[in-house]
Parts: C-alpha cells; sequence; structure tokens
DNA sequence: GACGATCTCCGACCAGTGTAGTAGGATAAC
DNA sequence: GTTATCCTACTACACTGGTCGGAGATCGTC
C-alpha cells in the first residue's frame, strides 16, 4: 500500500548480484584452469564431484558474464570464457562481507577467533610470528605510504 | 520427464537451510536484547535501519524457528522468542563456510590475508601477539591442557 | 457485548540461484 | 547433400529468502 519498494531496494542494492556456490565452482574452475570452454570447465566440475549437465555450466558462464565475471572469447565456435576477477578479490570481498555482518566490521576478533579455534603447522606458526613482527613496526595510524606505488 | 529429482535433492540437501541476512539480522536482535517478542525485535531492527513490517518480522522468527535457531515461549499472548545458537557457534559455522569454499579448508592463508590486508590499533596487535606466542608453546599435535579448565 | 488494538497464521509474490531440456545454427563426415 | 555432432540461445521449473496483506483469535475497555 504504501510507496515503499524504493528503499528496499536501495539497501539490497549494496549487496548487489553476487556469486552463488555453485557459480563460485565454475569461477574455480577458471581460476585453476586458465581460460576454458564450457566442455573443459564441465569436465572440471565433473572431476570436483559436482555432476551437472553441460547446459548448467553453460548456464552458470552465462550468468557470471551477464554479471561481471567473466569474459569470452567468442571467436571460435566454442566460446573461450576467462575471469575477469581474481581469487583475492573474491575472496577479500566474502571476507569483508563476513566481519561486517558478525564482527561489526573489526577484523581482529574474527583472527582471534581463527587463531584460537584453528589448528596451525609450526611452519604456519612461524610465518605468522613473522607477519605480526611486521606489523608491529609500521604502526597503524599514520600508515605512512612507503611504496607508494600502489 | 526423467524421474531424477532424488539425486538433485540429495545433492542439495548437504547444503542444509542456512540462515539469511535479514534472518541473520534478527537473531542478532535476539543476541543484543536477549528473548523478545516480536514487537521487540522488530524495534531493534528499525533502530538497526531495516523498515520492514511486523509481519515480516514475524515471519523471520517463525522461520528461524522452524530451522531451529531460535525458540519460543508460548505462554503470553505476544509469543517470547529467543536464539537456541550462540553468536559464536554461528560466527564458527560462517567461518568455516569461507574456508571450505575459498581457502581449500586452510585456515592459515586466511589469517595471513586478514593481517595483511586490515588495519590493527597497537592493542589488538598487541593481542594477536599474545596469542600467537601461545600458540608457539602448545604446539599443535599434541596439545597437553594446561589450563584444562577453560 | 460491541469496538479497537494486538497477536499469530496462512498464503502470496518476486528475485535470485541451481538445474536442465529443447530449438536451431555451425561443422565435420560421409 | 544428408546425417550426426557440438555449440549457444532461450525457456522453464523448483526452491529459498525477503517482504507483506488479510483473516481470525484475544484482550482490554467503554
Amino acid at each position: 500500500m504504501v510507496e515503499r519498494g524504493e528503499t528496499t531496494r536501495i539497501i539490497m542494492a549494496e549487496r548487489q548480484s553476487d556469486v552463488g556456490t555453485a557459480e563460485l565452482e565454475v569461477l574455480k574452475a577458471l581460476w585453476d584452469r586458465g581460460p576454458s570452454t564450457v566442455r573443459q570447465v564441465l569436465a572440471q566440475l565433473h572431476a570436483g564431484g559436482r555432476q551437472v549437465a553441460y547446459t548448467t555450466a553453460l548456464t552458470f558462464l552465462t550468468r557470471l558474464e551477464q554479471k561481471g565475471f567473466v569474459t569470452s572469447d567468442k571467436s571460435e565456435l566454442a566460446y573461450v570464457y576467462k575471469p575477469k576477477v581474481t581469487r583475492d578479490r573474491v575472496r577479500q570481498s566474502r571476507l569483508r562481507s563476513l566481519v561486517n555482518q558478525l564482527y561489526d566490521g573489526a577484523a581482529a576478533p574474527l583472527v582471534v577467533q581463527l587463531i584460537r579455534t584453528q589448528r596451525f603447522s609450526s611452519d604456519e606458526i612461524a610465518e605468522l610470528h613473522d607477519l605480526i613482527d611486521r606489523l608491529d613496526t609500521k604502526t597503524p595510524a599514520k600508515r605512512q605510504a612507503k611504496k607508494r606505488g600502489r
């Protein structure tokens, strides 16, 4: 009755088209194999235990392209798809969502939880140690652009 | 036409009903306020900027109850809902999903990424330092319960 | 006891996602 | 040239999650 809908849409727009779990599998296939045809992606999916039909894989790739996550080279009969987003970008984005949704945007508690609940090899522990040590030196507050390059 | 559907359903069953983003807001309201009526939850949602109708909040609570994430005390006219899962459980579960989906189940790379890309206050850094140090002593393999109390 | 405010229940709608079938174009093989 | 094969485009369907309206039960109050 009321003319709501606008605001609602805007609020939801914040979480614009995301990649679904099955679509993510497809992206992973592309990350792992590099540019691939539908059939190659399909083979990868099957190898990973996802028994879907050829057209299903095609649909995923088409939708991913609509959403802007992959591009396709249509010069050959069988299109060759390749990812437009990196694995890291997606990880980053998913991570941010998680932090915002469940940790009030503060990453530290997340890290604490991870360290507390997960098991790590001594190599990993060493690496973490190293990273944290390096954090100490370049303390946050200032964030002096040492490598202004990027 | 073909009698598929069985297998499909089974495969999808693996990813049993999860909590949606709006449902999660409701859960958060319950975590923050403790046991609440629909109206109270609604107020909390509005306070958080989510302008939804009363019946929408009701639907969320009902669905959450069906899914087993909340219970309700129906002794009064207005039911009082309370969470059946802790915030930590949900965090844990979401985290595991993320790690499995995007980090091949290995938490360490996630931690590395977090530490690399997020900013931390010096207090937080100190805490992390502490945690990692403690990891060193009780190396994974054995996990000798030094502080059995927990 | 009729009225208005509240509640819950039930059904509904839409968008998004997982999944696939069919149609029709291009290609390769006879 | 006809046939079998492979590819994309289009359509469809079920299920879930976000959103709500109307119907019917309850309760407090004149």
